[in-house]
DNA sequence: TATATTTGACCGAT
DNA sequence: ATCGGTCAAATATA
C-alpha cells in the first residue's frame, strides 16, 4: 500500500495530531504519569501544526492532486521525497551542470520538519542576495550507504514566511530504513503512555515496538530549533517580549515543526514501514475515538 | 564518550 | 576577487 494520496497524508497528519492530543490529555489528567520529555507547549504546538497540515492538504485538493504530485511522480523516476507533510509547492528545477531530473525545489510556509529522510547538517552560509543564511544538509546515510542526496534550506521571504528547500541528487540509501522513524518514534511514546491508561479500561494495546533500544537523532529537529531561535530573535527586535514571540510563532506555524522530540533509536535495522504504520493506526482509530468518549464521560 | 552541530577555512567556478 | 559549496576542527549535547 502506498501513502501518496493527499487524503492519506491528511489522515496521517490528523492521526499524528490525535496522538499528541492524547498525550497532552494524559498529562493534564495526571502530570505525574508523563516523563516530561516534551513540554506541554510543544505538544500543543504540534497539535495545532498537524491540523494546519491536514487543512492545507485537503483545501489544496482541487488543483494539486492531479497535476502536481501524481504527475511529477509518474513522469520521473526520482520524485521528491515522500511522505510530504507541509503545504508546499514542489517544482522541478534546472541547475546547470547537474542532472535536473534529480533536483527539486520545495517552498513551504515553515521549515520542513520531516520529509521522509534523515539529514545531517554539514554547513551554513550567508548568501549574498539574502539576509537569511542557507543551511546545507546531506543524507544521514551518506557514509553507510554511500548516499549522495543533499538539500539546502533557506528562508527566502518573510510575512508570510517562505522556506525554500532544494533537493539535489537521489537517495541511494535504503529508503524504507530512512523513512518513518519519526512517526514510529512518536507513536512509541504515545503508545507507552496510552498503554498505561488503557489497562484501566480493560484493554491491552501494548505492542512490541523494539524501538527503545535504537538511537538516532533528527537533523530536522535541530534545523527547526535553529529557525525557531532566529524567529524568536526577530520577534524580540519587534516586540521586545518573549511571550509575544511565542504567540506570533504559534500563529505562523504551519507544520508539525519538530517540537515533539522522539526517543532515541538507531534506526539502521528498523523494519517499520508505511503500511505497518497505517494499518496499525487505522486499526486503533475507532478505539481511540471510543476511548475519547469514555474519557470525556469519565472525567466530566 | 560518542555523535551531531557550528563555524571559519578552504577551494573551485565565474 | 567574490561567491557559494564543502570540509573539518572545535564545540555542544545526551
Amino acid at each position: 500500500m502506498e501513502m501518496n494520496s493527499p487524503h492519506e497524508k491528511a489522515v496521517q497528519a490528523i492521526m499524528y495530531g490525535h496522538r499528541c492530543a492524547l498525550r497532552l490529555k494524559v498529562r493534564l489528567d495526571d502530570p505525574m504519569a508523563d516523563n516530561g520529555s516534551v513540554s506541554t507547549y510543544d505538544l500543543a504546538k504540534s497539535i495545532v501544526s498537524c491540523f494546519s497540515d491536514a487543512i492545507s492538504i485537503l483545501s489544496d485538493k482541487p488543483k494539486s492532486e492531479d497535476d502536481q504530485f501524481s504527475d511529477l511522480s509518474s513522469r520521473d523516476s526520482s520524485p521528491p521525497p515522500t511522505p510530504q507533510r507541509n503545504q508546499s509547492k514542489k517544482r522541478k528545477i534546472n541547475h546547470s551542470g547537474t542532472n535536473s531530473s534529480e533536483n527539486w525545489r520545495d517552498d513551504s510556509p515553515a521549515p520542513i520538519y520531516y520529509d521522509g529522510f534523515l539529514w545531517r547538517k554539514y554547513g551554513q552560509k550567508s548568501i549574498k542576495k539574502s539576509v537569511h543564511q542557507r543551511s546545507y544538509y546531506r543524507c544521514s546515510y551518506n557514509i553507510d550507504h554511500d548516499c549522495g542526496a543533499r538539500k539546502h534550506e533557506q528562508k527566502i521571504k518573510d510575512n508570510p514566511p517562505v522556506y525554500r528547500t532544494t533537493y539535489f541528487g537521489h537517495h541511494t540509501c535504503k529508503t524504507t530504513h530512512n523513512q518513518d522513524h519519526l512517526f514510529t518514534a512518536v507513536q512509541d511514546q504515545v503508545d507507552d503512555l496510552e498503554s498505561a491508561r488503557m489497562i484501566r479500561f480493560g484493554e491491552d494495546l501494548v505492542q512490541d515496538k523494539e524501538s527503545h533500544t535504537r538511537g538516532f537523532s533528527l537533523s530536522a529537529k535541530h534545523e527547526e530549533d535553529t529557525i525557531k531561535e532566529e524567529t524568536m530573535d526577530q520577534c524580540r527586535v519587534i516586540t521586545g517580549d518573549d511571550q509575544d514571540c511565542q504567540h506570533v510563532m504559534e500563529e505562523n506555524q504551519s507544520s508539525p515543526s519538530g517540537s515533539y522530540t522522539p526517543p532515541s533509536s538507531s534506526g539502521s535495522e528498523s523494519v517499520m514501514c508505511d503500511s505497518d504504520l497505517l494499518v496499525d493506526n487505522l486499526a486503533s482509530w475507532d478505539f481511540y475515538n471510543q476511548f475519547d468518549l469514555d474519557c470525556a464521560r469519565f472525567f466530566s
